[in-house]
DNA sequence: GTCTATACCCCGATAGAC
DNA sequence: GTCTATCGGGGTATAGAC
């Protein structure tokens, strides 16, 4: 790993515990192990390591969930398969999602306007999915947006509970996942 | 309305844009239109502002579950009377709510550990009403940990979406919520 | 209750030696 | 690539006049 790559899984780590702006240079110089000098050979500068961070994991969303979109299966598979990357991200990039979730705002400029691009493309093929869905009878005929928001609000929040919960099987949760969000509860 | 009030209410929409470490206390007394020094005829700290606006919010809502869950009714008329309470706190205190959600961290020594026990016990109650429900029939055998991560991920983000979404009537909104929640989208 | 002035501290970032 | 030293700015909070 690269010393790059070191600074921002760190960043991600505890910018996650701090917020962007409680985290300074000089925190995240100690916890790698230089001076907080040394961090600007490797980044131009803080705002940077955030952008980096959100945006790279806003490219993969974006394009997996172009490529469900196209695919030529039902609409309840294609969501299957959006809550299973949700998972893995979930999974194996838990801080780097955390500051998806909860530090966007703090970007500046291009990067801001970057972002909330991919987020409204994202939001906006998975409303079409719901819809197609609710077309072919695969779901029920609720209020669009509020099965969106659903639907994002717990999977937006997996990183949490994963982190809380401990370890549980990827297949197992994916499951579990499966029958809470598109079969109900009752 | 108190000068001190008009503080957490100012607080609340600026902490939420740009993060309690973000919102200086110069800002706060700007958009308040006084100097920073006076406000603190008003608060003892800028901790002090978050610790109350938090603490506040989550006493309302332990005493909420605390009241539903000796009631005499089904499983799932608690989980609606849940529902429903999320709905009004988050049109009438969108800002407030916003904080306890995200920004929660930010509190310090006795405040942090308060906060800390409040939400363990409503989790803790909303878990037993879903156990209960499970026990009745009245739910599904699903993951118990799992549903509760679901119901309290969507309940806890209602603030965000009524944000964006603007104004829907409440009755509708909860209606559709208990729906969504309760019965599934499939 | 609000003001001005200020104490004391930490911030992001750069310059230049090694 | 890392360091020391430092610049310029802004942070919370207090003292004391009005």
């Amino acid at each position: 790993m690269t010393r790059k790559d070191e600074i921002l899984q760190v960043s991600a780590r505890l910018i996650r515990e701090k917020g962007y702006v409680g985290l300074s240079m000089r925190d995240l110089a100690k916890a790698i192990g230089v001076k907080a000098a040394s961090l600007y050979n490797h980044i131009p500068s803080k705002q940077a390591i955030l952008a980096e961070i959100i945006l790279h994991l806003a490219e993969d969303f974006t394009s997996q969930i172009q490529h469900v979109a196209i695919k030529s299966i039902s609409s309840l598979d294609k969501l299957k398969q959006i809550i299973e990357h949700h998972v893995d991200l979930s999974l194996h990039h838990p801080n780097k999602l955390a500051l998806l979730n909860n530090e966007w705002m703090h970007l500046e400029g291009q990067s801001l306007a970057d972002f909330k691009t991919m987020r409204n493309q994202y939001e906006e093929q998975l409303r079409q999915i719901i819809n197609q869905g609710k077309a072919n009878n695969e779901l029920k005929a609720l209020h669009t947006e509020l099965v969106l928001f659903s639907l994002l609000s717990t999977l937006r929040n997996l990183n949490v509970w994963i982190k809380k919960r401990g370890s549980i099987p990827a297949e197992q949760l994916k499951n579990e996942l499966h029958q809470v969000l598109l079969n109900g509860i009752s």
